[in-house]
DNA sequence: TCGTACGTTGTACTAAGTACAACTCCTTTT
DNA sequence: AAAAGGAGTTGTACTTAGTACAACGTACGA
């Protein structure tokens, strides 16, 4: 297939050497990447030196690698994309303290949800997640509140537009609960929306309904801040 | 050169296309690409498809491309690469309601140094910049902090190295000035720099002198943290 | 109604990327 | 100590796979 509608192999080639990095694994010898991305040593050598070109990827004094900080700057770019203010992250902190759960702010992003700014619990026992990881919009509380104040007719999800929040344990994760509000901007679109993650053992129904209200609060503050309406509730 | 020491073209292609993306240009058409990384129109759409497979690029409605969430979760393990704990945002934060101007921490990233963590003062008038940017080693104080405490003989750095800290105002951008102070972990391992920067009005000598000492507090509390020893002063 | 911008597809050409094998250092094993 | 295995690197031959070009459809503005 010459040139018809497809892509460019080694820029795919990569993008999945970028990939090949996780929180555990942040450095990786070159050999370790060629099993990873099942390509040649050579290949992945000449891959990693053009990303290195850019500072996508960075190599060691033992000559591993690891990812570079174009990606931090970029990945930064892609946060303002969105234009969010930074009250967020002070808000967040807010909720973390007043409610002991994790807190963060969920877009969506094509077919899936984006985890676009996060604030961890400081209990021993609680949901961590990197920011930028993608999860399906269907499962968990934050993506199922995205999508009812996405699609407006009579829906499934009537009932959570509704009652302006939804709650979930172990849908998405056997491990995690979460209560999710919608935010909203520049009128009434939605933006995303703001959830607390925990573990399911602290989110019985009367722990749900206290944080709740600490949650619409914060929600509502924001999407003033952003220039939406309050919201439903 | 079919194959010796060089790399490969195509991703170096890619790279630029995502550093086509500015703060402020965070979308851009198909064509403005093109114009800007000097490619044909095709060669773009090709490059763009295979990056928006990985999320690298997303496309928006109107067809034009912006980055993707990748990116913010590559950046974010680039981040963790430092294992520089979750102190180190509220610290910068203190850092600046008590000092007015905006704080930063450098660390040294070949022969350059990177803003790995920011916050930005709350003055009308303040100096910001993107985490991820990359500035020359030996130009401004949070630089020549670094440089002063990894050549370790007799060198022009000894003085910096004597007193613990350096001041410039106006040596990398005629508009910023800025003190630094050097931070620790693991040991006598320099970490990098912690620095507070504004406009050079503001950065008197008796201004530098009061901003020094809060700054080498949260200097000193830093490196602790990090199992650094304390530093000089 | 024309003109010019856009994004898109197909095609021909060849440059550019690939895998392989060979090589050099190391470190570990026997 | 020698050998065996692993690391990263380089050169080469083959041909795939990426490129620019030109042509097309569409939408917007003059």
């Amino acid at each position: 297939m010459p040139g018809n509608s497809a892509g460019v192999a080694a820029v795919e080639r990569a993008a999945s050497l970028l990939e090949a990095f996780t929180d555990r694994d942040y450095t990786l010898s070159l050999g370790e990447l060629a099993r990873r991305v099942e390509l040649d040593k050579s290949t992945v050598l000449r891959i990693a030196r053009s990303l290195a070109k850019h500072q996508l990827l960075v190599r060691n004094d033992d000559a591993s690698w690891r990812l570079g900080p174009t990606l931090m700057k970029l990945g930064n770019i892609y946060q303002s994309t969105f234009r969010a203010s930074d009250i967020i992250e002070p808000l967040l902190a807010d909720l973390v303290t007043q409610t002991g759960e994790s807190a963060a702010i969920y877009v969506r992003e094509g077919d899936e949800r984006v985890c676009l700014f996060r604030h961890d619990s400081h209990q021993s026992i609680r949901h961590s997640a990197r920011v930028g990881s993608t999860y399906p919009l269907d499962r968990g509380a934050p993506g199922r509140v995205i999508l009812a104040f996405i699609d407006r007719p009579g829906s499934i999800y009537d009932e959570i537009r509704k009652a302006g929040f939804y709650a979930t344990a172990g849908e998405r994760d056997p491990q995690v609960a979460s209560v999710a509000v919608p935010i909203f901007r520049d009128g009434a679109t939605l933006f995303g929306s703001l959830a607390l993650t925990g573990p399911p053992a602290r989110f019985s129904e009367e722990a749900i309904r206290k944080n709740l209200e600490i949650l619409q609060v914060a929600a509502r503050k924001l999407s003033v801040a952003m220039g939406g309406e309050p919201g439903t509730t």
